[in-house]
RNA sequence: GGCGCCAUAGCCAAGUGGUAAGGCAUGGGUCUGCAACACCCUGAGCCCCAGUUCAAAUCUGGGUGGCGCCU
């Protein structure tokens, strides 16, 4: 059950609508519609649409595209700067933008595929500051690459059962990341989880988008990639490796396996191959995330004719949303 | 037409007499701290037939299919 800001007890709730989904879905198109339509502003929840200059591989809107609508939270990370970003910057971010959205009196609307930043804003999770050291970081590795994955993850055991307890021993990066949080902080993860949870200050509705028929999506995946190296992936790709960009932003998907065709180590037709494949296997991914939240009401992209009558559906969704909220609530206010 | 080589899961592939490695893909999943990340789980009885043998994917013969060379 969703509570609602019409209720004076939850004044400082903030009504937000959220467009969650696999790549490739047309989330961004619907937002930018919703957008005008409910006089909104976009706030992005993409890792790696923050990237300034990771354009071709990265479907972010255009400006036409946009047409005038705002979009934040894009385009504002150096991808040659090797800083942390990290989900905590993330949230603190976007709630500071939805406020400021909110103060103007137009309705936020969070558009993205990464569940877990979508899942710690609208949680409103709070995270600690400061909480990695480069220092500490290589000791720790140098401490994998010695003693192995088993020996971390039994010391991680030691000191934090509870987080060691949430993921397999095998996940060597998850273990050095809660044991740097632990020698940075001195609180173990856990910890930061049961300080985290604090008082609800979103009120969102849940709108996803994804395809009914695999193969229609695996299309429309396929021609959104063939469309990338049209558009100068390769050539992108080359100018991050020159300018040196950050580990993570090459990591993204489009840009680590063309690297690879850039040394010559790689066929075209093989490279473009696999970036479809990774990209099917994100949206697999991603799918497992969002199928938990039981919030999402769901639309078939490929139930539709026509992308208006879609966004006309959506539309009238969350309008009737919105409206419950004012029914349920506006006895007990007067 | 002749000679030679090959045939193992959707693909690549190890195994050459003792009861089918591995990788990729696929499907399912985990995850509030690098998340477009990282990690976990997931399959065949070996082209067909006949034979040798206690035992055959492994040896023999035949068939079928593919590849190469020769006339």
């Amino acid at each position: 059950m969703r509570y609602c800001n019409y209720d004076v007890e939850n004044e400082g709730e903030i009504d937000i609508l959220a467009v969650v989904g696999p790549t490739a879905t047309g989330k961004t198109k619907l937002a930018i519609s919703l957008a005008k339509s409910l006089e909104g502003e976009v706030v992005s929840a993409d890792s790696i649409q923050i990237y300034k200059d990771l354009n071709v591989g990265t479907a972010k809107p255009t400006e036409e595209e946009l047409g005038g609508a705002n979009y934040h939270l894009v385009n504002f990370v150096d991808p040659r700067s090797n800083s942390s970003f990290s989900v905590a910057s993330y949230v603190t971010l976007a709630k500071e933008i939805i406020v400021k959205i909110k103060k103007i009196e137009r309705y936020p609307i969070l558009c993205g595929g990464t569940g877990l930043y979508i899942d710690s804003l609208l949680n409103n999770i709070n995270f600690f500051e400061n909480t990695s050291d480069l220092n500490i970081r290589r000791k720790l590795k140098a401490f994998l690459d010695i003693r192995g994955k088993d020996y971390i993850y039994a010391a991680l055991t030691k000191i934090d059962p509870e987080t060691a307890s949430k993921f397999h021993k095998n996940n060597a990066k998850r273990t050095l990341r809660a044991l740097e949080f632990f020698a940075v902080t001195g609180y173990r993860i856990s910890d930061q989880n049961a300080l985290s949870r604090r008082e609800k200050l979103f009120n969102p509705i849940y709108v996803g988008l994804k395809y009914k028929s695999k193969e229609d999506h695996i299309k429309k995946i396929n021609s959104r990639v063939d469309k990338m190296f049209k558009n100068g992936l390769v050539e992108e790709v080359r100018r991050a490796l020159d300018e040196n960009y950050s580990k993570i932003a090459m990591s993204a998907i489009g840009y680590k396996e063309v690297v690879p065709y850039i040394k010559g180590e790689k066929s075209l037709p093989e490279t473009i191959e696999r970036v479809k494949i990774s990209t099917r296997q994100y949206a697999k991914r991603q799918m497992t995330w969002f199928k938990r939240n039981k919030e999402i009401k769901w639309f078939n992209v490929d139930d539709y004719q026509n992308f208006e009558d879609l966004v006309s559906d959506v539309e009238s969704y969350v309008k009737k949303e919105k409206n419950k909220c004012k029914i349920k609530v506006e006895p007990t206010v007067s």
